[in-house]
DNA sequence: CACCCTATTTATAATTT
DNA sequence: TAAATTATAAATAGGGT
């Protein structure tokens, strides 16, 4: 209904979808109105744009009470399909709440603010803040990494030469004993945090 | 739109009520349709008419996928408007915020979501990003310095048992020899490595 | 009920402001 | 760029089967 007959398939050009979009959202909340007073029905509608933003209409005073109308409703009928489903739900739950997220940005937004640099410009800047972010934490993970790996490797060689000074003087001592009978008790030398089997803190953060 | 303007209110005659329903619910729902298509959005449509039967529509597999992208969208309006000082809580959200950041730039290669946003939406989503990157890397700096400390620590007290071992041994070995003339030599035994005295890997990138 | 018919209203695509 | 206008397509009220 306009100048010219559409043909109902996704809009390609992105201005004329987006007031399309705008003038049959409006039209589809009202004739949900409509229906329902009409009518005397239940309605609710909820709509997303593709930018994520959310427009909603409902009949009662809040739209939950028809959508938990819906599930129960559902419930009877319901089949056990939440298998597969469940991955693909939680994957495209994480995809929206970025939206969702978009969206509460641009209604942070109150005040619109005089843009002084071109998309390009921005996207080229933050892309020289990104990566210059991402050499400088790479590089210091490295280092991290490295010194991490080093203190380690000293460790463990700190711990086996323990042992093996230990038992030198266990080999010492023994001789000792056996040819002039000298005791020497070296049982608590090393402290009790020196355990070299102790469990290392979890890196899996790196 | 028909052979008479009707006024928008409940439809008393119970058989032009039931006719109307049915058409105007189907036409209601055949423009959710076209709004979906058309533009790209997500919509769910749900009535009940007066006697209680189910009606509606989802522009995806499942309804229930709308309406609870619906509810995490309210969940997320109500916490942007509430306090924002739940640390903790915060911290998590930012955190998910920035892996389900990625998961869109990878799944959205071909339509970038900057086309999505406006100068100022990006500039926001840049410092939210960059507020979740300080906090990431914040706590896996906190681990990492964590461990480098407790690494060092340990390289200490080893270092420190280590002489102490090296004294008891050449005390024993002096006594030896004066006792009874046996000679063992301990100098090569600590690997060249294990000098405790080598500088540490500077930390100052932290 | 669920269709058809068709006059009329309403929604909206293209255009203008 | 958005809001108003206009020409046209679509929806539908009321009637009939």
């Amino acid at each position: 209904m306009g100048r010219k007959k559409v043909e109902i398939k996704r809009i390609e050009d992105k201005h004329s979808r987006q007031v399309t979009f705008s003038k049959r959202r409006k039209g589809l909340l009202k004739k949900a109105k409509e229906l329902s007073i009409l009518c005397d029905a239940d309605v609710a509608v909820i709509v997303f744009s593709n930018r994520g933003r959310l427009y909603d209409f409902s009949s009662t005073n809040s739209l939950t009470e028809i959508v938990q109308r819906y599930h129960s409703h559902v419930e009877a009928e319901k089949e056990s399909s939440a298998e597969v489903l469940d991955t693909e739900h939680s994957k495209y739950a994480s995809f929206m709440t970025v939206r969702e997220l978009l969206q509460t940005v641009e209604r942070q937004l109150e005040e619109p603010v005089v843009d002084y640099l071109s998309v390009t410009d921005l996207v080229q800047l933050e892309n020289q803040l990104q990566t210059a972010l991402m050499q400088a934490r790479s590089s210091k993970t490295h280092l991290m990494i490295e010194s991490i790996k080093s203190l380690g490797e000293k460790e463990k060689l700190l711990c086996e030469e323990n042992k093996h000074l230990e038992n030198q003087i266990a080999t010492t001592k023994n001789k000792r004993e056996v040819n002039n009978g000298m005791a020497l008790d070296f049982t608590n030398l090393a402290p009790a945090s020196m355990n070299c089997r102790q469990p290392k803190a979890t890196l899996n953060f790196l």
